[in-house]
DNA sequence: TTTAGTTATTGACACGGTGTCAGTGTACGC
DNA sequence: GCGTACACTGACACCGTGTCAATAACTAAA
């Protein structure tokens, strides 16, 4: 009665699960715009009918994947950050972490840059909230490692509200991520390579942190 | 003969321009994605079938009001420009008046947006051959602005080439406006309002290119 | 002025995608 | 065995895009 109830449950969280494998698989092939609900379907091997009893429709499909995608970007970060000691570190860390996190997963970096460029309509219960809990989370790192290195002095002290340098950087790395990603052969027609790019735009926000003494 | 066919391209260029106020006036409403072919060519006063005559698809509509968006960021940007003497001074009114552009014509910003979040295939003769290059006059005001505070030492001159210095900036701008356009409300929810995001950002950006002697 | 040819304009269509719903199976609880 | 609740599906209605053959309007030559 109440272990096979337990199994349903289970065995609905799976198939969900399933279903988003499905979305993310040609979402990493094709891009969000070229994936049909059918397709999902099909790739899932259950009725396009169906999908709609697992999620409302199409977006909040795709914010589903955005959690996910949130999800492996808070823990690399955690993981970055745990790589170093002084706070100045950690945040390079994080935006060299990002800048990977693109390379590697492009489609859960899109997948973030269309919930960031989407203005919220936050019903609770919906993936959409959990989405936006899980981009909190990820900034809280951030803001950590900034906390951190106005304490023990790496980043000066100046520098303003943590969540203010947070929220800039955030918004700095993630233009600089979008336009090499998307422009990055345009950019190879100034001769700018992408690497160069990304690196050149890390040490920026360095020297942007870095007290006076320090270069 | 030779005037009449005049005439009729003039008046076929001015039909054009109708079909794209027709566009624009609707994005500005209620957004690209919501606009459909069917309400510009009623706007415009003349059959949806028409529309594909003056444009290939919906996509290239979007491309030529994106030319536009682009020419006026041109004149405001050259203007900005020209109220200054020092590079510094110049690169930072363009910021500012940047942000002023996006939030007096946010669907110009949404227009630019899209075309930069947009990977190219540049068809010669298109709509979106001419906008790309009007986004690459627009950076060379960027560049210039840089090259002249380096030569006249508002800018420290071992920032690095002024071109990725441009891009880099450009992608820090663009990224921060994007944020605080669409995020704008949930920045307020961590008590930081749109206008102090902005003059910050603007700040950073100046400490970022002043030379070791200015604050 | 008629006619032939070119250009502008349209209605109607095919296609593809989304979201919905009544209805069919299917397994569990009795 | 039986009914209830659940998983699941086929078929539908709707909407938006892009195309095309057909028509209207206009121009140039007779």
């Amino acid at each position: 009665m109440s272990y096979i109830a337990a199994r349903r449950v289970e065995e609905k969280e799976r198939r969900r699960g399933e279903i988003v494998d499905a979305a993310e698989r040609l979402y990493a092939e094709k891009g969000w715009d070229a994936v049909t609900m059918d397709q999902v379907a099909r790739s899932a091997r259950l009725s396009r009918a169906l999908l709609y009893v697992y999620f409302r429709d199409k977006e909040e499909l795709l914010f589903a994947l955005g959690e996910r995608a949130m999800q492996l970007q808070r823990e690399l970060f955690t993981a970055a950050v745990a790589r170093h000691v002084r706070g100045v570190d950690q945040v390079e860390a994080i935006g060299r972490a990002y800048m990977a996190y693109a390379e590697t997963y492009p489609h859960y970096f899109d997948a973030c840059a269309r919930f960031h460029a989407h203005s919220m309509s936050p019903e609770p219960g919906s993936n959409e909230g959990a989405c936006a809990l899980a981009g909190d989370a990820v900034l809280g790192i951030v803001v950590a490692a900034i906390r951190a290195g106005i304490e023990d002095r790496s980043i000066r002290a100046d520098i303003g509200d943590p969540m203010l340098v947070a929220v800039t950087l955030w918004a700095f790395t993630h233009g600089v991520i979008q336009l090499a990603t998307t422009k990055g052969t345009e950019l190879a027609r100034f001769g700018i390579s992408v690497p160069e790019f990304g690196a050149y735009s890390l040490q920026l926000m360095r020297s942007l942190t870095a007290p006076l003494t320090a270069g």
